[in-house]
DNA sequence: AGAACCTTACCACGCCTCTGTCAGGGTTGT
DNA sequence: ACAACCCTGACAGAGGCGTGGTAAGGTTCT
């Protein structure tokens, strides 16, 4: 079997062994299993380790929020539902008449964006 | 002067005055002041208190993941170093003989997007 | 076989988010 | 002028996150 046990990834990558545990819950960093269920940390592993350290020192951001960006990743429908809502703008865009044709348009657009990135046909 | 004082806005969408002072806050929903500093919301605040509370609820987040993605749109070498981190691959792609020059690889590909996202030329 | 390692499952603590409420003080409407 | 509203700031409590520890039990090495 060649890679680290969690200990020796531990001592290598500075993480503590509780968080190499927590961070393969949350599906962020998840070695392989034996057939006895140990964690292999292969080369991948331990850059991606070493690397998140560094990601979340250099940012300044939490686990938490890669895990978020990592879940806007793999559904599309939230990505798109949340880049919609950060797209919509404040204020009325020039050229509209009628607020309440505003309106409508706003809500035309989110539909469109849903329908746009897995919505049923 | 035109648009809703907190309590009124509170009262159309739902939220409490204290959440939407708490939205003012995050940077969420910032409606502009008066002269007197009272916040005025007009259709393009009560929209967006609407639709942020129908995101909310039909994709399980929370305002906090709301803010970091906002966060992500306005720093784009928060975004690319957060990306950057996510599509790293776990195992070395094929074709690469040696772990050494997988791990160099990984790294360039790291300064490239930093550098492709902002960096001092 | 026995030491040294791994697993999951809990308890605990400090900090942050979200939400309410209250106090003290300024503004607006009648 | 007086009620009704707004502001900020603070305290408070439920719940989640990040982290450590520990206990009970299975696996690997020597």
């Amino acid at each position: 079997m060649d890679g680290l046990t969690i200990n020796q990834a531990a001592a290598t990558t500075g993480w503590s062994p509780r968080m190499l545990r927590y961070l393969d819950s949350t599906g962020l960093v998840t070695p392989p299993r034996t057939a006895s269920d140990y964690r292999i940390y292969g080369p991948g592993e331990l850059q991606r380790l070493r690397t998140l350290r560094n990601l979340l020192d250099s940012q300044g951001i939490e686990i938490s929020d890669v895990g978020f960006a990592q879940r806007m990743r793999s559904q599309p429908d939230l990505q798109s539902a949340v880049e919609g809502w950060l797209d919509a703008p404040v204020a009325p865009p020039e050229g509209v008449a009628d607020t309440a044709d505003w309106l409508r348009f706003e809500q035309d657009k989110h539909e469109r964006l849903l329908t746009l990135a897995g919505g049923a046909s």
